[in-house]
DNA sequence: TCCTATGAATAAGC
DNA sequence: GCTTATTCATAGGA
């Protein structure tokens, strides 16, 4: 990026790093926070410098929700199959209702792309 | 980006959604492994889809331990244990999935695409 | 810090 | 999924 490419290594210069890091670290968070509202997914991000101290992120609610909500998940069923987590029922199918609502009056496209690999 | 800009608000068409979660959330995963090599930093990053779908990212040891070291630094209590949760109507939901699922993918790309990983 | 030149990320379209 | 047109992020330098 900028100003010629970057190699995928530990910065060795210090203030290099440090520098890095900070516009980094920004850019990180900035991104997350637009997932979770461009997507409305529920995003924690967790940073711990090279030095030790903590920057973090939690775009609903606490990170400690957050964190008690993924215990719950991984420690649930052993899924084969990704594992989806139940969540108010209501509100769920209201919400899946809407997207079939959408899909169904929405354009569809009528072309088909037939590539030999398909 | 790319053609045209982004409005910072929930992007209300399913399809464009979905399109743009897998997109974003494999970008801020690769920023995220990237920080963390260029500036020697412990990073993890959770994200709960709108379904409930985990993904998440460690990169140095496991996302438990991450979390143990957060706990330790904020000086919570370490994560609680999963608890199971019983649903009801979860059978309505499935139904409505399996129809956003074949609304979606059916009439237009059966021929020509695999299955998406997201 | 602020300012560019450039490499990356990514929205649409196919 | 793959391609392309644009916008975005950011490395280096002032």
């Amino acid at each position: 990026m900028g100003r010629g490419r970057v190699q995928m290594k530990r910065i060795e210069n210090p203030v290099h790093r440090q520098v890095t890091f900070c516009k980094r670290r920004a850019g990180l968070l900035k991104k997350a926070k637009e997932l979770s509202v461009l997507c409305d997914a529920e995003i924690g991000v967790v940073i711990f410098s090279a030095h030790g101290k903590l920057y973090e992120l939690a775009t609903k609610g606490t990170m400690q929700e957050l964190i008690e909500r993924y215990g719950k998940y991984t420690g649930g069923p052993p899924a084969d199959e990704p594992m989806v987590e139940p969540m108010d029922a209501k509100k769920e199918i209201e919400m899946l209702k809407q997207e079939i609502e959408i899909l169904q009056k929405g354009p569809r496209w009528t072309l088909c792309f037939k590539k030999s690999k398909c």
